[in-house]
DNA sequence: ACAATTATTGCAACACTGTTGCAAATATAC
DNA sequence: GTATATTTGCAACAGTGTTGCAATAATTGT
């Protein structure tokens, strides 16, 4: 997948910052903070780097991650995301040795048996253990 | 239950401010952040109250409770946390509209199929939708 | 009831996260 | 290349959370 491509497909321009955090993303394979981003790309302005993550989970780029800190995290979204809307319902997973969060496209979230008179319209699903490569 | 026996039971001083601190989330029956026990008891030190719901959460007290703004939240712990050993592995619900957060004792996380390599210690999941009073 | 001991509190000071307004720069379309 | 609309950088700010330290208050024992 190409950044300007992705740029493009969603009426975003194509600029050098917004190309450069795409990239990273890619690169980095598990989900990111704005801190994260702001170590690899030292050259761009903090301001400009929380308005890019909130365009892209606009425009729908990137989707949240919930995390244990409270620190926001970002992955990319799968390509039925887009104008507003998300579709990324499937769990996470949180290695706590590497300390990384990765989407577990595969794994849907379940539903599960609510009470009487709650009814639901999303859910995230965070699960900590270890991953793969620390075990 | 009582407020000063909670403290009791986990070996702390019983305090004006503990004691008003447990009130005020036994009256709530929602998880309450830092805020809200700040806006509820403007005599207590902000920075007593950190302390207070570290110490909280430590003794087993109360656990926290994952929200997708990035606010720390916490409710009461089941009668079987204590001494760093936290059992709270039951889903969470919030509700759009009213923006409370509640503990569901009786949904128990339901477990998935993790990708090979990988192993879950502990699980979050946060239900989000409408609840009962705001259907 | 009182003093000694230890835990708790309040304050100041700080670092980090996230937001807004506005002017300068730059990507796109003509 | 110029015009236009978007994006960026900077300054300034509000909110969240942490630490050190001295003053205060709760317990324990006499
Ligand atoms: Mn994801
Ligand atoms: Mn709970
Ligand atoms: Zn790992
Ligand atoms: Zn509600």
């Amino acid at each position: 997948m190409d950044a300007s491509k992705i740029l493009g497909n969603h009426q975003l321009r194509s600029t050098a910052i917004r190309r450069n955090v795409i990239e990273f993303i890619l690169n980095e394979g598990a989900a990111v903070s704005h801190q994260d981003i702001e170590k690899a790309l030292p050259q761009a302005d903090r301001v400009t780097l929380y308005r890019t993550l909130a365009t892209f989970e606009e425009k729908g780029i990137l989707h949240q991650v919930l995390d244990d800190e409270s620190v926001k995290k970002y992955a990319l979204c799968g390509t039925d995301c887009g104008g507003g809307h998300h579709h990324d319902d499937h769990a996470h997973f949180k290695c706590e040795k590497c300390e990384e969060t990765v989407c577990l496209d595969e794994v849907s979230i379940p539903a599960v048996g609510l009470p009487v008179g709650y009814s639901r319209t999303s859910a995230n699903l965070l699960i900590m253990g270890t991953c793969r490569a620390c075990a």
